[in-house]
DNA sequence: TAGATTGTTAATCGATTAACAATC
DNA sequence: TAGATTGTTAATCGATTAACAATC
């Protein structure tokens, strides 16, 4: 059961917020950034920033800030951002096709190189420039590559199959877009994409809003 | 700045996961579930989700487990699933397809039932059953429906002025699929999902493993 | 010099984990 | 009765927040 428990991780889960601003200022030729600005742009206090971007072991000048270019270099390091990680997809349906479309993650380092279906409608056909495998395919595509990334997009009866057939194929890293929860060796790192999870939330803040309305209260909740 | 703070946040999270296999248990007749497997299911501690269930007010049998039926039925109500939520989505491109096309969501109490956009290539014509409506007809078509949720799946650039349209339409909570940090009124939630920081956690994951690996340690870090 | 910001230490807050009696 | 599990209280751990001197 390789739901590691990484240190830091709401620190981590800023991170990529962080660096999309960063490039975009970096972009803008804007040469320092402080936790001032990131902080706003995020809507947090900028001691949280400050204590976050301490985890990338990055110094900035006091009074001025960090130098854009730098700290979007020490947090892509920290990462693990600065290879290009290679990754197979398996499932190219709605979800999997979006993600094939998604060009933010070139600039997080991931690059959707190889993609298998099982469905003869799609296999041979290109989705955003890649050609869909057949999945019996996979052993033999994917060995050559020594590619560490997997991404599961099938439905959910199908995920474990799935992930059975990356980790006897070398996989050491699952990104599970599949609604159910995954059994891997410990070996293998799983991190698993619960976008309800973000609906449960914001579920909960509206009946919060609700209720902070009925009493009058216009102030800020947070 | 509506990125209201929500006491406890990570139960909230996980409640969505035990619900899904909670209704996948109830579906083949389980009568009574038990944290222990709950636990096993998400590779948690069973305490865990004894905490996270204390929260909705269920009591269980000591010995036996929970209600499963009950369970469902007090989540969905600590969430406020119990009532379908009508929606709307805005932006119909390969990421707002993919959602349309997620059947999950009405197990969440989810309906999108309005979609706008604003390429013409694309409105009138329907993706998984929905009509694309012009994104000029978003007063006309919204305000009668006193809806209170709309998604936004634009590109980054139009993100901010498709959130500005639905606050002045009266929606009243945003969850927001684009890469970038809204601002909002004092009494809009927002809840922005960064899939990039699951991306980000597996790379430190993977990290981690491999630094594990180097060291000998075969044990399980986590 | 005045204002802004960093870096660091300490205080607070909340989530997770442990322990165990009570119950089925 | 034995085994499993709940419910609750206390202990621990870690994240967030506060405070402030040092620096530009």
């Amino acid at each position: 059961m390789a739901n590691l428990k990484v240190p830091k991780a709401p620190t981590i889960r800023r991170m990529p917020t962080y660096l999309q601003k960063l490039v975009e200022l970096h972009a803008e030729g804007v040469p320092f950034v402080s936790t001032t600005v990131l902080a706003n742009y995020m809507n947090l206090e900028s001691i949280v920033v400050r204590k976050d971007l301490e985890i990338t072991g990055i110094s900035g000048q006091p009074g001025v800030g960090y130098k854009t270019d730098e700290l979007i270099a020490a947090i892509r390091k920290f990462l693990g951002w600065n290879n290009v990680f290679e990754a197979c997809l398996v499932g190219a349906g709605s979800l999997g096709s979006a993600l094939l479309g998604y060009e933010g993650f070139e600039g997080y380092g991931l690059r959707i190189s190889l993609v298998f279906d099982s469905d003869h409608r799609k296999i041979g056909t290109t989705i955003h420039g890649r050609i869909i495998h057949d999945i019996k395919r996979i052993t033999e595509l994917l060995k050559p590559c020594a590619m560490r990334l997997g991404m599961i997009c099938v439905p959910s009866a199908y995920a474990q199959p799935a992930a059975d057939l990356l980790v006897a194929n070398g996989i050491k890293a699952i990104w599970n877009f599949a609604n159910v929860s995954l059994q891997v060796p410990d070996d293998v790192a799983v991190q698993r994409e619960v976008i309800a999870g973000g609906f449960a939330l914001l579920s909960v803040k509206i009946a919060q809003l609700e209720a902070a309305k009925k009493n009058g209260e216009v102030r800020n909740v947070g």
